[in-house]
DNA sequence: AAATGTGAAAGACTTCACAGCA
DNA sequence: TGCTGTGAAGTCTTTCACATTT
């Protein structure tokens, strides 16, 4: 969904594919399991198999970072680790504050990932004035009243969202205004942010509703179904058109639905 | 990270493209957003402002649909949502577990989007024998022993895993093995599973290290730097090379990937 | 006059397949 | 021989721009 796209046309400095950057994460931690275990190189063949792709597709990616690989060999596990982890910023230290510590702020807050790869939890805010003060994590939770100043005395650019939708642009707004320029957002909700601003959004019930899609379809074909019945009985009820003229007698018909795609 | 590739030449009798589908959600949550305000029409503009994206982006979408507005007037905000849910699957209801109830599982069973939509959260399970009966979003816990039972009593098709990266796969294994075959992995690992099983995955490590690849860049144009300094001190480290000291080996599905759908 | 639906062009991403190096 | 690195081909996605319909 890469929601901050808009970058500058510029920056064209290193052209790097963005859905190769999406994939640098998935080559680290295979790489990252592979040195725990002392492994001191890999083939394209085997790493791409460890992250779930296909080694074309891994040595293409690769390429784009430059040659780092030896022909006949494969890959230095150690010196790979540390080359995508430069590319993606990992050698340095990235504050985040993590804003709405409900349920899903608390889970956002224990998770381990986040600790590990460069990532450090700076602050937690609610705007509940009952938690402030509360521990979670082992971080105490603090108000949204000094959300600008403990975004600037850490220096955050990085803010997680995972308040109530309702609250969510308001916060968005809050963040950019004290300095935030990537935002992470488990809001349900469309986020309007400045140029240059980047935004990610993680939507479960999104995710949900594409995998029912596919469901569906595997059940249609199954029992070779096409007319998908068992749904006519729900009807639309929404048809009756409002005002519009357009009367429904336009097109769909009580059952006339099956929309036949692809109209020729 | 787009799941469902699809090696078969496409089924075209109901081809949707995947990008496609992916952004269907975003326009149904738009549309009940209009709805519940009343809102009987909306143009492709209007709509596709309120979702962010662009309005021909979202055109050519609802053409793979149908022809579902009308010319010089706009969509029909009920009829709409009506075609995208059920062209979702969205108007049968899917039984859903959700296996590891740790934070992030209870955020997952608390998470209010989930129910509404089609989805209902059938059952929670944990392997921790201390959980089991307690309620979490006024559901019991049940244990992973029942794991099997649990799926087919409730013709569960749909898995979300919460657990840890190390319980992950095998998890994984017994719920496809039961019966499940869309799963949503929210857990930091590769799952392998076999043809005609979907896998969607969520990460949130993964999302910010795409942040930060995009924040490291901002900061190096700013200050015009660009040799990164600053991380030069913590070299790599690497180069030893062993033979071809390949032991784990396993090196199954060619593209461990997400199967497909639709068999011609 | 307004706004959809859609060929066609442009662009992004993936896969092929093989030259070239160790 | 084994495996990387990469042009070229193929596929998917986005964007343009306009004929068509209400």
């Amino acid at each position: 969904m890469a929601t901050g796209r808009t970058h500058r046309p510029a920056t064209r400095s290193r052209g790097i594919p963005e859905a190769t950057v999406a994939r640098l994460p998935l080559y680290l931690r295979a790489l990252t399991a592979l040195s725990e275990r002392s492994v001191p190189t890999v083939s394209s063949e085997e790493l791409a198999a460890a992250a779930g792709v296909n080694s074309a597709k891994l040595r293409k990616d690769f390429s784009y970072l430059g040659s780092y690989g030896t022909r006949g060999v494969g890959y230095d596990v150690e010196y790979l680790v540390y080359q995508i982890s430069r590319e993606l910023g990992l050698t340095q230290d990235w504050p985040v504050v993590i804003v709405g510590i409900g349920n899903l702020g608390a889970a956002l807050a224990n998770y381990g990932g986040f600790a590990s790869r460069g990532f450090r939890v700076a602050a937690l805010i609610d705007a509940d004035p009952a938690m402030a003060g509360k521990p979670v994590a082992g971080i105490p939770v603090q108000h949204t009243d000094d959300l600008e100043r403990i975004i600037k005395d850490n220096g955050v650019s990085i803010g997680v969202i995972a308040t109530p939708a309702g609250a969510a642009q308001q916060v968005c707004d809050r963040l950019v205004t004290a300095g935030v320029t990537s935002i992470l957002n488990f809001a349900p909700t469309v986020l309007t942010v400045p140029d240059g601003v980047d935004v990610r959004k993680v939507d479960l019930s999104i995710e949900l509703q594409i995998l029912a899609f596919h469901e569906q379809r595997k059940a249609g074909e199954e029992t070779t179904m096409e007319t998908a019945a068992g749904d006519i009985g729900s009807l639309p009820a929404a048809a009756a058109a409002h005002g519009t003229s357009a009367d429904d007698s336009a097109d769909q018909g009580p059952d006339g639905d099956v929309p036949a795609v692809m109209p020729a």
